[in-house]
RNA sequence: GGGGCCGUAGCUUAGAUUGGUUAGAGCACCCGGCUGAUAACCGGGAGGUCGUCGGUCCAAAUCCGAUCGGCCCCA
């Protein structure tokens, strides 16, 4: 207990010895073990793909998880599962080995064989597993590693396709087409992410077309920049607000809306005008009629038809557009699809065959023949191109399982309003508005690696979906052998339907990814086939953090699967965390190179460094890092501690003392315990509510108390020879307050806590103790030390402002208010110590003041004329003044002054100086005498004695001879103060001394000092 | 193009829900102190038009509107 450390903070070598010594002594698992059977606290890992390495933002949300595990647990929770997991599936996967093969597209993989495809998949996915969890354990991530949920296991897949019965069963499983950007080179769609990297900007031709109403003489005009999708035409779309007009344009009558008919036609004749609504249901021939249509042909309403650009009337091919499609779903029509796989036309028309941009050439031609084209441009903007070859894409209907979450977004939102968000407007901004928009969850891919859907389909289109293995294996007709839950091997399994006999075959889908690790808050489990009891103590999970960009994806995954499985939240407290930003508060790019490597980082500043600089500021707040703010700030938080340790511990040790209960001598150590009780209790509250940041500013102002006041203030006791009480209650009260801000820091620092209170207690870790517990304490004793900390403050300002140094005693300070007197008195000796002064009270102001009566010259100016300055110098003379004090009137040079010819100025007594910029007014009295004069020589001669022992390179129990020599008002304060002189500087006076000498100059005076050392 | 968050001293930040003394800390800086925490410790000082503009109000960092900059999400 109370160990020695190395006289300088090193927290690299720190980091380095707790580390081992976890490893060594298993301190990990001892601390899962920790509470075991007590109240649970939970906590579900969002699971990373581990196909690359982690970045500063990984090692930003690991370290807030760990923070708050760790706090639990020394809280008292049980938190188990308390495991890793890792997210296997997904396109990042497969593009991970389509990069090592170096192929390109689906063509490719079905010729290498989805077998041999997914068993690269199945491998890639854990090539940096061990980077990661290396990187973590680094990073002192406590989780347990051996047990990670891993989502491409059996068990963890079958609890997906236990959930995805259940959503069938409730009829919330459908198959229906989505219509996605597709690129006809690669034949597959591509995700957002993709689409978003492959944006080029292009000239196209953009047309203007007439449609000819039926049974009228009367056109639309339609604008559209993608010709080879007129011929699948089926409906037009109007907004019903807008007005449009019908104008006579080169002798044709054709409807355009208003804002549009001036730039698009430039010169026409107004003949009607309507609003959009009018339009709805109006039926209109077929512009290019080769397509048998059977539904449409009429005009729909449409809000996302716009004044932006076009006529105001869209038209609308269904295949090839979001917004189509969705007309089409609500006008209940048919889906005609006029383009292949492949981006040619399939349609029986002049142009089959043809890729979609040399048909539109065509189709241009060809309406222009016809006389159905009213104008053509050539306009510029952005269009994506596959990012991988550069082909452009085409919006095409691709066949898709969804989840239908449109049909249950009452719910969904509902249940959004339990969670705890930090910060809270992620509720009903950003997360809120998007299930607000309450889109189906389009839940297939047509990719290779993934949980595979578990759907079987017959050709009468009956319906199978297996809720386990075994469920599948029941039904089944054949099995592969070394049968698996991913592709190819289930797709194998041929199943007979119950409806009609004939054979199913699977739906050779896998799952969008973000359904695996939405559904680890219950397959993390098996649920339902194992650990029921367990998963019902653990939801909804008490907390769970990401970053910012998970808000659609992980929260919304787990949000959504919790509310229409279960019918409740899944998480109640949820910490969005901001991106890591480089040191210009730019995101961190790959293309800048200025991505950082947390590994590199941790060996270069260490662990605990990294962490305080994660945790400074609201998690939900972007930061800048830099490695210097890093170090200098952990610096100045670790290092003050570790010097407080050693001051403290030092002295501890010389007196044999151990930590123990001790009772309280002084109202120091009194507010000292105090101000750690409140301390406690407020870090407490914020890490509860999940505002870490103002837990360390809480800590951070306790050490800064710790250091700069008690200690400061507490010197004096530990070094008094004997072990009174008085000391042995200061060594109780520090060793209490560096305890529990040890304690308190443990789930920041975890490596440098540890270190210190196995210096401080000897007891195997602090990850194993309790958080300090919430005490009740008395905030009046806070108050007073505030009020203290002020006047000292206050004092010594003065001091400096008024030239009266430190170091020369004052008579007496005034504190001048006189409510304070008592609190005066019980920490004047404290206050007398700070300011060096002889004596400290309060009293009223009033008293200070001195009262000066001046006459009004304007009244008086009258009055006396020329003798005005004969009778101001009279009236000032003190037995004038002392009268008229009194009596409010006197007699000067013959007449009567009164109060209507005063001015009356109040001075504070000449003898004090002041400082009126602060509330609270303290007085100083700056007269010297000869005997404080003397003793500041004293304090004086003490100072420059000291300091050319510390240029001898004295230790400071040396003792030395002295020899004083000068003027002699020092030598007059030398005999006076002479105990005090030896004493402080271990001396003993000698008429001859051999070592060495200086003159000094003390406030003109002259004097020299000899010193030698005495042999030992 | 739509939505969201952020902007306080050179740096890191508190304060915004509930408008109200002189916008509070720490680091760095300058000046000084201490010399038994010394690679440490302490005091003082300077440093802010609270991004900008406008509005509401007796009163705005705080509420409202616009605008600029950074970041994120969606199209």
């Amino acid at each position: 207990m109370l160990d020695e450390l190395p006289q300088y903070f090193d927290s690299l070598q720190i980091e380095k010895e707790v580390s081992e010594y976890w490893e060594r002594e298993n301190i990990m698992q001892l601390s899962f073990a920790v509470n075991r059977g007590k109240r649970r606290f939970s906590f579900v890992e969002g699971p990373p793909t581990a196909n690359g390495p982690p970045h500063i933002g990984h090692a930003e949300t690991r370290a807030m998880k760990d923070l708050f595990l760790r706090y639990k647990t020394m809280k008292g929770f049980y938190i188990d599962p308390r495991i890793a997991g890792w997210d296997c599936h997904g396109l990042p996967v497969e593009i991970e080995v389509e990069k090592k093969l170096g192929i390109k597209n689906k063509a490719e993989i079905e010729k290498l064989g989805v077998s041999k495809f997914n068993a690269l998949c199945k491998e890639s996915v854990f090539e940096y597993v061990k980077i990661w969890a290396e990187a973590s354990k680094r990073l002192g991530f406590w989780v347990d590693y051996d047990r990670a949920y891993i989502t491409m296991k059996d068990e963890y897949i079958e609890s997906e396709w236990w959930a995805l019965k259940e959503l069938y069963k409730k009829g919330l499983l459908f198959k229906d087409f989505r219509i996605s950007p597709y690129c006809p080179r690669c034949g597959t769609t591509l995700s957002a992410h993709e689409v978003s990297q492959g944006y080029k900007e292009v000239d196209d031709f953009s047309i203007y077309v007439k449609f000819k109403i039926t049974g009228k003489d009367e056109y639309f005009l339609v604008w559209t920049t993608t010709p080879w999708t007129l011929p699948a035409n089926e409906y037009l779309a109007v907004n019903p607000n807008f007005n449009y007009l019908l104008v006579n344009y080169k002798g044709e009558k054709i409807w355009v809306v208003e804002e549009r008919a001036k730039i698009v036609l430039k010169k026409y004749e107004i003949l009607d005008s309507k609003p959009g609504s009018f339009f709805v249901g109006t039926k209109y021939e077929q512009l290019i009629p080769i397509l048998r249509v059977n539904t449409g042909l009429y005009v729909v309403a449409g809000d996302f038809v716009t004044k932006e650009d076009g006529s105001g009337i869209v038209h609308q091919a269904p295949a090839f557009g979001a917004d189509d499609y969705a007309v089409l779903k609500k006008e209940k029509g048919e889906l005609y699809v006029t383009v292949d796989e492949a981006g040619k036309i399939s349609l029986e028309s002049p142009w089959k065959g043809l890729d979609v941009q040399t048909a539109s050439d065509r189709i241009i031609e060809y309406l222009n023949e016809r006389g159905q084209m009213i104008k053509t441009e050539k306009t510029s903007h952005s269009y994506p191109f596959c990012w991988r070859c550069d082909t452009r894409l085409i919006f095409y209907p691709v066949e898709s399982w969804f989840i239908g979450v449109s049909m249950v977004k009452e719910k969904v939102v509902e249940y959004n309003q339990r969670v705890n968000w930090k910060p809270d407007y992620i509720r009903d901004g950003r997360f809120g508005n998007f299930l607000d928009e309450g889109k189906d969850w389009a839940l297939s891919r047509n990719r290779f690696w993934g949980t595979p859907l578990p759907v079987w389909t017959c050709k009468n289109n009956h319906v199978f979906v297996p809720g386990s293995k075994k469920e599948l294996l029941d039904n089944s007709t054949y099995v592969p052998e070394n049968f698996e839950l991913h592709r190819p091997k289930v797709d194998e399994v041929k199943v007979k339907c119950q409806e009609c006999d004939s054979e199913m075959i699977r739906e050779p889908y896998p799952i969008d990814t973000w359904f695996d690790s939405g559904s680890a808050f219950f397959a993390q489990y098996h649920y339902p086939f194992e650990n029921q009891e367990l998963f019902n103590e653990n939801s909804p999970v008490d907390f769970i953090t990401e970053a910012m960009d998970q808000t659609r994806g992980w929260f919304y995954a787990l949000h959504v699967i919790s509310s229409l499985l279960f019918d409740r939240n899944a998480y109640k407290n949820v910490v969005v965390m901001e991106f890591v930003l480089n040191s210009k508060g730019e995101k961190m790019s790959k293309s800048r190179g200025d991505q950082v490597d947390p590994l590199q980082i941790m060996d270069r500043i260490g662990t605990d460094s990294l962490r305080l600089f994660f945790f400074q500021g609201p998690p939900w707040k972007p930061k800048r890092f830099s490695e210097e703010v890093s170090v200098e700030f952990s610096r100045k938080l670790l290092g003050t501690i570790y010097n407080s340790y050693l001051l403290f511990s030092t002295n501890a040790r010389l007196d044999n003392w151990r930590p123990k209960k001790e009772k309280l001598v002084s109202d120091l150590d009194k507010w000292m315990l105090n101000r750690t009780k409140e301390c406690i209790s407020s870090v407490t509250k914020h890490m509860d509510e999940y505002d870490p940041h103002l837990a360390l500013d809480d800590i951070k102002d306790l050490v800064l108390d710790l250091s700069q006041w008690y200690l400061r203030l507490s010197r004096d006791t530990f070094w008094s020879k004997d072990v009174t009480d008085a000391k042995k209650s200061s060594y109780f009260v520090a060793y209490e307050t560096l305890n529990s801000i040890t304690k308190m820091l443990a789930p920041f620092t975890p490596f440098f806590s540890e270190y210190l209170f196995m210096k401080l207690n000897g007891a195997k870790s602090v990850h194993l103790s309790e958080f300090p517990a919430e005490e009740e304490f008395d905030s009046s004793v806070i108050e007073e030390m505030n009020l203290v900390k002020e006047i000292v403050e206050s004092g010594r300002r003065i001091r400096q402002k008024n030239g009266l140094i430190l170091r020369r005693p004052v008579k007496e300070i005034v504190v001048t208010d006189p409510k304070y007197g008592r609190v005066m008195k019980k920490f004047s000796g404290l206050i007398k110590k700070e300011l060096n002064t002889k004596d400290i009270f309060a009293a009223d102001l009033k008293s200070y003041l001195r009262q000066e009566h001046l006459l009004d010259k304007k009244s008086t100016g009258r009055i006396f004329g020329k003798d005005l300055a004969a009778a101001e110098a009279e009236f000032g003379r003190s037995e004038n003044q002392l009268e008229f004090k009194k009596s409010g009137r006197v007699t000067v040079l013959g007449k009567t002054i009164t109060n209507e010819n005063v001015d009356t100025k109040e001075h504070l007594d000449e003898r004090f100086v002041s400082d009126d910029t602060s509330d609270l007014r303290i007085l100083i009295n700056k007269e010297f005498d000869k005997k404080l004069y003397l003793e500041g020589l004293a304090r004086e001669m003490v100072r420059r004695i000291q300091s050319m022992r510390k240029d001898a390179n004295m230790d400071y129990t040396d003792r030395i001879y002295l020899r004083i020599e000068g003027d002699e008002s020092l030598m007059e304060a030398f005999s006076s103060f002479k105990e005090y002189i030896l004493s402080s500087t271990q001396a003993e006076e000698k008429s001859s001394v051999g070592g060495s000498d200086k003159v000094w100059d003390i406030s003109g005076l002259e004097l020299k000092i000899s010193i030698e050392k005495v042999a030992p």
